[in-house]
DNA sequence: TGTACATCAGTGAACGCGCGTTCACTGATGTAC
DNA sequence: TGTACATCAGTGAACGCGCGTTCACTGATGTAC
C-alpha cells in the first residue's frame, strides 16, 4: 500500500528512469519523432537490458507522458518566476523575448519533442499536451487582463488575444529550434521578427474595441 | 529516353499510384502520423502485392514528397483563384476565413498529412513542406502590398506580418482538424475568433510605424 | 557496528510477428504491321 | 480489323532483422535486529 514510488529506496530506480527519459529525448532528435523509437532502441540508448524499461514504465506512451509532464512543468515554473520578479515596464516584450529565447536554447531537446508530437503523437500523448497549452493560454489571458490599457476587454477577446500571443510564440519556437544552435544571428533576427509581431499584436489589441473595424 | 512517365499509357499506372497515395492519406489518420505507415500497410490498404509499390515510387520518402506537393499545389490554385475574383472589401476577413474554412475540411486528409509531418517527418519532408510555407508567406507579403494602408510598410515588415498571418491561420487548420467534421458550431467559434485576431493583426498593422511603440 | 534476510532493479534466453527488399515470374495492355 | 510481339504492372516466395513481450533468474541494495 505504501509502495507509491516515494518509498523505494533504491538509488539505481531514479538514474535508470533519467537515463531512459534522457534516451527517448536524444533518440526523438536523431529519429525524426517518438512514435519511432522503440522500446529496445531507447532501453539500449539507456544502458540496460529491454525489459529492464518495464520497471519504470508499463509501456512506451507512459514514457512519453511523462515528457510531456516535464517539458510542461518547467515552463510553468518559468511563467512563475517571471510574474514573481515583473519586468521594466519600458521593454517588456524586448526583454520577455530574449528570456525566453535562452529558455528554449536550454530545454531544447524538450521543446523539440513537444513540436513534434503535438500533432503527429498517440492519442494521449497529443491530448495532454494540447490540455497543457490550453492551460497556458488561459493563465496568459489572466496576465493581460491586468495591463490597464486592456482592462475593458471581455474575457472572450482575452483568450482570442492569447491565443494569439502563444500562437507566435510556438511559431518562435519551432523556428529557433530549427536553426544551427551556433547560428546567432540567425536567432536574433527570428527574435527581432518575433518582437515586431508582439508588438504589432499589443497595437491591434491597444485599440480594439475603440474601433473595431478597419 | 522518352519513358518520363508521359509516355507509359497503361492506365493501371495511374489507377495503383492513386490508391497507394490514398490509403497513406488514410492511414495517416488511424496511425497518427506518416513515419508509423509502413510500405507494406499502405500497399496492403491500396490492393497490390507489397513489390507493386516499387512500380511507383522508389520508397516511403517519395510517397511522402508526393503528398506534400499535392497538398499545396491545389492550396496555390485556391489563392490564384480568390485573388483573380478578388472580394467584396467590405467583409474581405470573414469571407477569406469562411472560405478558407470549408477548403480546409474538403481537404482535410491532405491537411492533416501536413501539420502532422510538418515537425515531425523525415528530414526531406520537413525541407520541402518548410519551402512549401516560406513561398506562400512571401506571396501573401506580395498580396499586402496592394493594401493602400500598407503602402508604406518596409518589404521586412510586410514579411512580418504575413508570417503573422500565416502563423493563425496554420492554428486555425490544426484546431479546425481536430474537432468532430459535424461540430458546426464548435467549427464556427472557431471561425469567429479566427477573424477577430486576423482583424486585430489588421489595426496593428494599419497603425504601424505611424505610432510603433505603444 | 555486524549479520541475516527481503526486496526488486536489472539480466538473458526465447517466442512469434511484421518489416523492407531481392528475385524470377506471369499475364494484361498498348503498339506495329 | 486481326494478329504477333514488346512492355511493364502486378505476383508470390524467400531472406534476414529488429520488434514487444513472457519468463525464470541473479545479485545489488536497504532494512530489521
Amino acid at each position: 500500500m505504501d509502495q507509491t514510488g516515494e518509498t523505494r529506496r533504491d538509488p539505481r530506480r531514479g538514474r535508470t528512469r533519467r537515463a531512459l527519459l534522457d534516451a527517448a529525448l536524444e533518440l526523438v532528435e536523431k529519429k525524426d519523432n517518438f512514435t519511432a523509437l522503440s522500446l529496445r532502441l531507447v532501453a539500449r540508448k539507456a544502458g540496460v537490458v529491454p525489459t529492464a524499461f518495464y520497471r519504470h514504465f508499463p509501456d512506451m506512451d507512459a514514457l512519453g507522458l511523462a515528457l510531456v509532464d516535464e517539458s510542461f512543468r518547467t515552463l510553468r515554473q518559468l511563467m512563475r518566476d517571471v510574474r514573481a520578479v515583473g519586468l521594466p515596464q519600458k521593454q517588456v516584450i524586448s526583454t520577455s523575448v530574449q528570456t525566453y529565447v535562452r529558455y528554449v536554447r536550454d530545454n531544447a531537446r524538450h521543446f523539440q519533442f513537444v513540436a513534434k508530437e503535438r500533432f503527429s503523437g498517440s492519442q494521449p500523448i497529443r491530448t495532454a499536451i494540447r490540455q497543457e497549452i490550453r492551460l497556458f493560454t488561459s493563465e496568459l489571458a489572466t496576465d493581460l487582463s491586468r495591463i490597464p490599457f486592456l482592462a475593458k476587454v471581455s474575457a472572450e477577446d482575452l483568450q482570442m488575444m492569447a491565443s494569439l500571443v502563444v500562437n507566435n510564440m510556438t511559431s518562435l519556437t519551432e523556428q529557433i529550434l530549427d536553426i544551427p544552435v551556433d547560428d546567432r544571428a540567425e536567432e536574433a533576427f527570428l527574435a527581432r521578427v518575433a518582437e515586431k509581431q508582439l508588438r504589432l499584436i499589443f497595437l491591434g489589441a491597444a485599440s480594439w474595441r475603440s474601433q473595431p473595424a478597419q
